[in-house]
DNA sequence: GTCTATACCACGATAGAC
DNA sequence: GTCTATCGTGGTATAGAC
């Protein structure tokens, strides 16, 4: 391409780092040894390294949000005039995390993995970066979830949707397998699979009765 | 006490920040300033920085495990000899954390939230200590949904068991509005009203259909 | 037990040769 | 467009006075 190809080894290897140690604990030296291509080089392709992260969430995040909002767009077509089926919603969230988990050329397993991370990050420029880029995809999304379910109180429906983005988000941070060493048996956990774990659990939990008698208690 | 007590403010501070900001944004000079001590001072109760960020840890997950093993061996006792039951497996997961919550000296909501971004941690060491001193607790639980739940394949389990750990990572770990801008209006989310959703999402959830007939799609 | 002073190093960032 | 050399800052950690 045009601009020089130290700029795409050097996202990608940004990109792996950032999932494997986090973006505070990587440093750009260690960017530019991995890419093959001098630190100091890093600076000509950007002013600094917040510059640089936000490319390496760009790169990936745009294709990703587009993605979600066309299947979206595309059930809402499907059922008109009536709303789209909570399934739908869902799947038109979750499933486009499987195709970028299979494709390496959109990111694969290891940017779903910074992406799971990042939901959590401590950074907060980092986080309204974030906010300011792709929440709108979201907020369309939650929109959509209210109509599926125009029954749940927007509270709930809310927190709701804070699990759903979480179990994801968790599912997909962690190794395959999982660091807090539950069991140890050896389990294939595939991204493809676990996605379609997630599904039935993320219906039936959205679906779930909105009344809590559960008398959770403070104290013991 | 005995120690003196610019270990506990030091402990204080360093759980706060740790909260705020990340561990590895936050510098030792920081914690010691806001703990009204010398940043030097910490290298007398402390030998390295990873040993005070594992003690930040231990102050409050020891009595959060002693909590929740507490009340798993009551629930246990009580429906014995049957395996307890799906709802109080999880409220003895989940309760003790609203007690966190509750308790300033047990760490309230501030440690809640350095837990929730704890469970994505990149750090490989912190990761590490948490998994060995903290793991039995958690396959306990894992063990006990299993009674819970004979019907469901051990790998579903443990999937499911994944995603209720990350919406209750997830949900504790970001600030009170999300940080994903998701609906403008306001909303009074306390740590207790959030828990208290939480149950039924996670009691209709592991309680899904376990066959998983959606078709989801990696392509468009 | 807590402080000051400081060593030492890695960081992000810049300047300028090539 | 990429490299080397280097600056200033701020990090962890230590030594030693009090």
């Amino acid at each position: 391409m045009a601009r020089s190809d130290s700029r795409e080894r050097i996202l990608d290897a940004a990109e792996r780092l950032f999932a494997e140690q986090g973006v505070a604990a990587t440093s750009l030296r260690e960017i530019g040894t991995n890419a093959q291509a001098n630190p100091g080089s890093i600076y000509f392709h950007w002013k600094t390294k917040a510059d640089l992260v936000r490319d390496v969430f760009r790169r990936r995040l745009e294709p990703l949000d587009a993605e979600r909002v066309s299947r979206l767009d595309a059930a809402e077509r499907a059922s008109a005039p009536d709303p789209a089926r909570l399934e739908e919603v869902l799947e038109a969230l979750v499933g486009p995390m499987l195709w970028i988990a299979s494709g390496s050329d959109r990111g694969g397993p290891g940017f779903l993995r910074l992406l799971g991370r990042t939901y959590n990050e401590p950074d907060r420029d980092l986080v309204r970066m974030l906010r300011r880029d792709h929440g709108a995809t979201l907020e369309r999304f939650r929109a959509a979830l209210a109509r599926a379910l125009p029954d749940l109180p927007e509270e709930q429906l809310f927190a709701r949707f804070h699990f759903a983005l979480g179990a994801l988000a968790y599912t997909l941070g962690s190794e395959a397998s999982s660091h807090l060493a539950l069991g140890r048996r050896r389990r294939p956990v595939s991204g493809r699979d676990v996605l379609r774990e997630l599904m039935p659990f993320l219906v039936a939990g959205f679906a779930a009765p909105k009344a809590s008698s559960s008398d959770l208690r403070a104290s013991a």
